[in-house]
RNA sequence: GGCGAGUUGGUAGAGUGGUUAUGCAGCGGAUUGCAAAUCCGCGUACACGAGUUCGAUUCUCGUACUCGCCUCCA
């Protein structure tokens, strides 16, 4: 049994072990995005970090034991302005845009939740939830909107480290003639007839963001359950927000708070200004794949700024690379896995689960494959395999074998050029010919080709600067 | 202004009160016709100052610098 550590925000330590409400079923709610547009990078790494920390819950609990929810705000100023400049539906814009997050994010590995509930769907618990805290005198109607109301919460600031003396001193609150105090906060708001609304005991409106995500999760994983994750930048006023609503409505609420830290790039953080700002989307269209994004990520743990540069990309790329070649050569294959499977040789690498463990970290357990990878059989490799599956580098076994051979996506004509000059080259060779051996070597290197030499048998394979155009000379 | 995080070798990036991180790059060796690939090995680090300690990169305090949040950007 591998055990748990997390860092909880709450607490500000990884002291104690995780010990879930119960183990039959661990639940854990990570806020999802607000679906207006194409997921930028730093969208996924709190996706891809709370997969990681899935995967491990599965792991230890059991698949069918572990309960995940991460939400969509589909409703929201955002996309109301979306949909007014594109002419288009609210609706369209909604499904569509989630689509696309889905996609990208399968692509970068992510198992899509048990529950990915869209906060139009629970406008009525919201409402309830509302009513509810107005009834406990933890909120106000003023001029269509609620309000909570903070001072009637003790507690409020309690995550975030916060005093609300501290925040009204120094930070700009917006301050509206219907709030009693400058730091309350929307829970419900008025719609005019081009926003989207629902009829309500305030009128017709809209839910406010941080109501949403109480609602959801209370109805779908109850009053109180076990892990509460998202970016840090949410921690307030969002998760504070969250927290406040639903202690006052009478929920235990979530035990452990996780927070990722934010992405940067090339030492920047990513702004459209700055115009280093890119989704998901534009890196796979580039060529850049899932995997290769995926390990980037895991290779900085999560509580740490984590910083997207070429040459990371580059170095995961040969990384991966380098990881599948080593499977290859073993003959790697969902049959492979299979065998293994059956002769019980399929199993976790403890240490490499207890790293994990140790507040997911990530970059400590791909140092660990390093060293699993260096096994000299297909069984000495299986802890390593499984490894690569458990991280989520790896999800279709078929695939990664399909992937590591050479040649398949390579127009007719190459591949037949290669083998030809490796031909030549091997006569060459055989006639000691070593100046004409060479330049045919050199000639396959300007094209990227690389060229293997073991036991006297030549192989090709394509390297990072592989460009067919230099053999069309030879067709 | 408030709150918080960070500062590790050429580089990326873990971790630890005394013992090898790991990857990439580099260097040396094995191998090779020479290379490549592969394998083996090597190197050196813990921002600065003070304190605690037999001993601190690791704990405490301070200083400097960097960064994030406080604005419905994850």
């Amino acid at each position: 049994m591998t055990d748990i550590y997390l860092y909880n925000t709450k607490t500000r330590t990884k002291g104690q072990q995780f010990t879930p409400i119960d183990d039959k079923n661990v639940r854990m709610y990570v806020c999802g995005p607000t679906v207006y547009d194409r997921a930028h990078l730093g969208n996924a790494r709190p996706v891809i970090v709370f997969d990681v920390l899935n995967r491990l819950l599965r792991h230890v609990y059991g698949d069918k034991h572990v309960t995940y929810v991460r939400n969509f705000t589909d409703v929201d100023d955002k996309i109301n302005a979306r949909a007014a400049e594109s002419g288009r539906s609210i609706g369209d814009i909604t499904d569509e845009t989630i689509q696309w997050f889905l996609d990208d994010m399968g692509a970068v590995g992510a198992i899509e939740p048990d529950h990915m509930p869209r906060a139009t769907a629970y406008i009525a618990p919201m409402v309830a939830m509302i009513e509810d805290l107005i009834a406990k005198g933890h909120a106000y109607a003023a001029e269509g909107h609620v309000l909570f109301s903070v001072s009637s919460y003790a507690e409020y600031g309690a995550l975030s480290g916060r005093s609300v003396d501290d925040m009204i001193a120094g930070a700009r609150v917006e301050v509206a003639p219907y709030k009693r105090d400058p730091m309350d906060f929307v829970l419900w708001k008025p719609s005019d007839a081009d926003t989207p609304g629902w009829d309500s005991p305030w009128g017709r409106g809209r839910p406010g963001w941080h109501i949403e995500c109480s609602a959801m999760a209370h109805d779908l994983l109850g009053a109180q359950f076990d892990i509460h994750g998202g970016g840090n930048d949410l921690t307030f006023p969002h998760h504070e927000n969250e927290i406040a609503q639903s202690k006052c409505a009478g929920h235990d609420f979530a035990n452990v708070w996780l927070h990722n830290e934010m992405l940067q790039v090339e030492g920047k953080k990513m702004s459209k200004s700055l115009g280093n700002f890119f989704t998901v989307r534009d890196l796979l269209d580039q060529g850049v794949s899932g995997e290769v994004i995926r390990l980037v990520m895991l290779s900085t743990h999560y509580r740490k700024p984590m910083d997207w540069t070429e040459t990371k990309r580059k170095e995961a790329e040969k990384t991966l690379s380098d990881w599948m070649s080593v499977l290859q050569k073993h003959g790697y294959s969902a049959k492979t896995v299979e065998i293994l499977k059956a002769a019980g040789d399929w199993a976790a690498d403890a240490e490499l689960m207890g790293v994990l463990g140790n507040d997911l970290n990530t970059p400590g357990a791909l140092a660990r494959l390093h060293v699993l990878s260096k096994g000299r059989t297909a069984e000495a490799l299986a802890p390593f395999a499984h490894g690569l599956e458990t991280l989520g580098l790896v999800s279709d076994w078929s695939a990664a074998e399909a992937s590591a051979s050479d040649g398949d996506d390579l127009e007719d004509w190459i591949a037949p050029v290669i083998d030809r000059l490796l031909v030549e080259r091997s006569t060459a060779r055989a006639d000691k010919n070593w100046g004409e051996a060479d330049r045919l070597r050199d000639l396959l290197n300007a094209a990227g080709v690389q060229v293997t030499d073991i036991a006297g048998e030549a192989s090709w394979a394509q390297g990072p600067d592989f460009d067919p155009s230099v053999l069309e000379a030879l067709k």
